[in-house]
RNA sequence: CGGGGUAUAGCGCAGCCCGGUAGCGCAUCUGCUUUGGGAGCAGAGGGUCGCAGGUUCGAAUCCUGCUGCCCCGACCA
């Protein structure tokens, strides 16, 4: 991509509204724009990362056995009304009426419309287990949302609902979601702790929250050291071993960890000093298992083997790409802007050519943009007629990976350079050896 | 939902107390010079001063009402 051609309207100042890092860089790398409360337009760079996280998500709950879909955003009231939530959930739902006046609501989660659907065509037992999931936007009318997309009132979720015969059955799908969210969350370069979670409005008995650590997180949040060393759970893990599955619940359980609303000090404090972490957090992912809470009031039955009619024991699953683009930034951020994680980068490479107009930059510049591309990197070429200094900035501020620096006087000598924006480390290298070190890291 | 702020050009702000033809920086456009860490000079464009009433010869400024947005708390993927 050029920049020139692209739109990436990026601000000098700081919006006086935004508070936190991540939504001053979200708002001055133009990734975001503010439309009213709680609700944002992304704009083509913050889409990038949002599908990078998405495809990643993708991934992984393919890979744990869920099978995509995508409901509505609008449903209707009567659904709401089986399983009694229409009136429980209170204010935070926003209720719509259509031009025939019948009440619909903007989904703020969808264990209704699945089970809705699951009912209309699941009959036998041998169909199961399943778990469907989709990356749908929700929208729950937050009393004070804020913090930009880490807490907006129309925000995009990935969410699974799994069903199975009985209660072992669902404990092993809510073990396969579990290790899916580890291998999730560390792909994207985050360090993610499963914490015992309040069960909240979905209800149920079995729940654990994600939460990452990041300096600037929301809440406090107190573990084992340990989780810091832990391994991620193998790509090639075989997700129908239930002895597996669960192996991988009972290590990453088998510690310490709390945030500060279920926080047991004294059982913290009999940790050794050595072996206690305490630091800040957020949420990026939420799991439940909740039985029948919901299969019973909407009659969601199998036949079992025995022939009975069973109700099916659920679980959900979800995660917020939306949040995990601010909270990656929390994560991975420094002065000069942000810092992103290779696998979630809007690009690989910026390329900055540091004289626009002189032929030979400009060539140099073409060629290893073409030979790039062609490569498979995906490179943010900036190509206006800024001065250097300007480009520096603009590509501190996205924080791409690697920049690479291309000005006649390197070219003089037949050098570019190849900046790591993360490290800040330089290498000065013929274009040939820039070509073979970036297309390289492309492959990863 | 309680408390507190704030609203003037795309962004950041001054002007308001003490009423008199709306200003600064950045950004944008034109020209020239410049070009390895957010350039310089010269010029230009851009605002029903959040909305609605009121007071006044005259309101960004004073008064009344409303709305948006932000922050702190209680609540949340």
């Amino acid at each position: 991509m050029r920049l020139s051609r692209f739109f990436m309207p990026i601000l000098r100042e700081t919006p006086k509204e935004a508070e936190i890092v991540s939504h001053r860089l979200m708002l001055r790398a133009g990734m975001l724009r503010q439309e009213t409360a709680g609700i944002y337009a992304w704009l083509p760079l913050g889409l990038r990362v949002l599908n990078k996280i998405n495809a990643i998500i993708r991934e992984e709950q393919n890979r744990a056995g869920a099978i995509e879909m995508l409901m509505p955003t609008i449903q209707p009231a009567d659904l709401w009304r089986e399983s009694g939530r229409y009136d429980d959930y209170g204010k935070e739902m926003l209720r719509i009426e259509d031009r025939h006046e019948r009440e619909m609501l903007f989904g703020p989660t969808n264990e209704e419309m699945v089970t809705e659907i699951f009912r209309a065509y699941v009959r036998s037992y041998k169909d199961l287990p399943l778990n469907l999931y989709h990356i749908q936007w929700k929208f729950r009318d937050e009393v004070r949302p804020r913090f930009g997309v880490m807490r907006s009132r129309e925000f995009l979720m990935k969410d699974a609902y799994s069903f199975d015969l009985d209660q072992a059955g669902a404990e092993h799908s809510y073990a396969r979601m579990f290790t899916a969210y580890l291998r999730t969350f560390a792909r994207m370069g985050l360090k993610a702790i499963p914490m015992r979670a309040d069960t909240g409005p979905i209800g149920g008995n079995l729940s654990h929250e994600f939460i990452i650590l990041a300096s600037t997180g929301e809440s406090e949040v107190f573990c084992h050291k340990d989780f810091l060393q832990f391994d991620t759970p193998a790509a090639d893990i075989d997700f129908d071993d239930s002895r597996a599955m669960a192996a991988v619940v009972d290590k990453w359980t088998s510690r310490y960890a709390a945030t500060s609303e279920m926080h047991d000090a004294a059982a913290f404090e009999a940790l050794a000093e050595g072996e206690r972490v305490s630091a800040r957090g957020i949420e990026v992912g939420h799991i439940f298992y909740f039985g029948t809470k919901y299969s019973q009031p909407m009659r969601a039955v199998v036949n079992g083997p025995d022939g009975k009619e069973t109700f099916v024991h659920m679980g959900s699953y979800g995660i917020g790409p939306s949040r995990l683009v601010a909270a990656l930034i929390e994560a991975n951020h420094d002065d000069a802007g942000i810092v992103w994680p290779r696998s979630v980068a809007p690009f690989d490479v910026g390329l900055a050519n540091l004289k626009v107009g002189d032929a030979a930059t400009d060539a140099a510049c073409q060629d290893l943009y073409e030979k790039l591309s062609s490569a498979g990197v995906d490179v943010l070429y900036d190509d206006r007629d800024e001065r250097p200094g300007a480009k520096f900035a603009t590509l501190d501020l996205i924080g791409l990976p690697h920049q690479l620096i291309v000005g006649p006087k390197g070219l003089a000598e037949g050098k570019v350079e190849v900046k790591d924006r993360r490290t800040g480390a330089r290498e000065t290298l013929s274009p040939e050896e820039a070509l073979n070190r970036l297309a390289a890291r492309g492959d990863s």
